[in-house]
DNA sequence: CTGAAAGCGCTTACAG
DNA sequence: CTGAAAGCGCTTACAG
């Protein structure tokens, strides 16, 4: 540490003030609302704050302002790329709006989650919880304290960004069924996950009208690995084709589907949902339903920021503001396709 | 918001010492050093805290204590894999820690990089560089300030974690010898990036001892597209083999050189570096030289922590600690192989 | 346009 | 073991 302005080793509008000759509450204003003070003493100002390469404390700011400038994201599992594209999403429009972003993970226990939230709470403006694990009371109770944005769920009166998977399945049951398949199985999702039983919920609608079969076959994880295992009940269940809750998933199932010699997409179709980093990196590459991740992530940052005191501040719903973009479409590439030696 | 204990909606320690009955400095100290509190007192408190819901405010902490319980990532682009597995790593130390990590963007602009660190400094403990694209001097600066660490470079004074490339790509180099190379082309990174010059410097050493021709070629960016744009270099060079700053580069090179009916690794092997995600989902699988970048970030946290007041505090390079398991290894996977159909 | 004062929520010597 | 006081760095009515 360098010879101390302060104890932190830091110059403040102390120092500052002492530098120019003037109230420190005026280098305040200086900084803060320019136009209060008058030209001359601005400048004056500048020139010490740049003399002395002092920087305001966010957080001292944040004591009596009760802004802190921090958005709080908790994601349920880092190791999942999925997320990825949230955090790219919600930091490029933190950094947009001056705000920055502070990490957590609640590997996906609903406690965790809990108790990061409560954790983060009074440091930041607000939170996004992406794909939350928590009970719905727990997170109105959240919300009652500062702005939340979820992601991934739907909770009453908070504000939430879940993009329209309805369009994406159905283009994807319907594609699947042209290519002449009847049965079609879904790898499903966490338990708590909301958006996975959403997502099963459309597909049994979907199929029903179709009149296709289809089949919940339950993973163990959200993995790659996941995938692998689920691979024996999802060819056990007579299906010829699958829809799985991530690609994550897909990809694992694929995998230990080439590798006990069944071919994709000749003998088996396989669809992914999110269209992850590297999903077309598989050989046939990965057929997904892609979801527009990213904009999510900066959607829920956007939702957080206008819901802070100042802002117009009504919670709403990112899909309902007309968001267009936030729906999943269908992105046939090779893991699906016609059926050529079917099992049934 | 909720019907306000404190204008922030939240229980302050004057809420819970009233409903004691005791001064706020004793819930102060019953929440922080609760060995300097009678047993009953103590007990009283955690009751209140919890009857309250209570929980500290970590930045109103931060201004007496100066110590926030938060430490600053900056990465150059958060669009680039290889920085998932660091902020991971980080992140995952950060929660054993009970620290918080922030995250923040350079956008690969050593300016940009410069002021996401200073406006960072005054609210963080201390801050990780990844791959930072500053000066030496400006990094020293900053050193100088709060505890620093970096990952991927090198810098007198500094703490730093750099996985040692050497064992990985003498390893390369020696597995593309013996398939019969003779030019090993280098697809370097960006110009600011240390590391690039570093494991260029290597190659150039490795292929000298190995009597093999290599040359560098520059590329635009440190992407798929990247990679991609390179490759028409890449074949004019004569080189029958490539190594890659990076996989994003060595995945695009691959995926220009199927395109242009070159066959990988008949006619060319491509190699890269980092063994990100999805690295093994392409035809044939990458081959790569693994870079333990999660354990870099966890490293990386842990100096800065360490450097901290109040721990040992001696700034030292995270390889010369003993750390065995930072050093890049190579791993052969498909893209690498015998020279089938030679240029030259 | 600017100063002096009080306060944001917490901690920590200093007394007792 | 506990209270009263001062202070961390900043902001914002309130006067002038």
């Amino acid at each position: 540490m360098k010879s101390a302005k302060t104890a932190s080793g830091r110059a403040t509008i102390y120092d500052v003030a002492k530098l120019v000759g003037v109230n420190p509450s005026t280098v305040s204003r200086a900084l803060g609302q320019p136009e209060r003070v008058s030209l001359k003493t601005r400048k004056l100002v500048q020139d010490a704050v740049a003399e002395l390469n002092f920087n305001v404390n966010p957080l001292a700011r944040a004591l009596p302002t009760g802004r802190t400038g921090l958005v709080g994201l908790i994601v349920s599992d880092i190791t999942n790329p999925s997320y990825f594209d949230i955090i790219r999403g919600a930091q490029s429009a933190a950094a947009v709006h001056g705000t920055t972003l502070m990490l957590a993970e609640s590997t996906e226990s609903a406690q965790t989650e809990a108790i990061a939230a409560q954790r983060m709470q009074p440091s930041t403006d607000g939170i996004i919880l992406a794909g939350p694990r928590m009970s719905d009371p727990d997170i109105i109770a959240l919300s009652e304290q500062k702005p939340i944005a979820v992601i991934n769920r739907h909770v009453d009166g908070v504000d939430s960004v879940v993009p329209d998977i309805e369009p994406g399945i159905n283009a994807a049951v319907r594609h699947l069924a042209a290519q002449g398949h009847h049965k079609i199985a879904f790898l499903s999702g966490p338990d708590q996950s909301w958006i996975s039983a959403r997502r099963w919920e459309c597909l049994v609608a979907c199929c029903e009208w179709m009149k296709r079969e289809t089949q919940l076959i339950p993973t163990t994880a959200p993995t790659t690995e996941g995938g692998r295992i689920a691979a024996r009940n999802v060819r056990a269940s007579g299906a010829t084709a699958a829809i799985c809750y991530n690609d994550l998933l897909a990809i694992g199932l694929m995998q230990e589907l080439q590798a006990a010699a069944v071919k994709v997409p000749d003998d088996f179709s396989v669809v992914g949902i999110d269209d992850i980093f590297g999903s077309d990196f598989t050989t046939p590459a990965l057929t997904t339903i892609a979801s527009p991740l990213s904009e999510c992530g900066a959607a829920a940052l956007d939702l957080v920021l206008s819901a802070l005191p100042g802002s117009d501040g009504n919670p709403r719903v990112a899909t309902q503001r007309g968001l267009h973009e936030l729906r999943a479409t269908l992105l046939v590439r090779g893991s699906s396709g016609k059926l050529v030696a079917p099992t049934q």
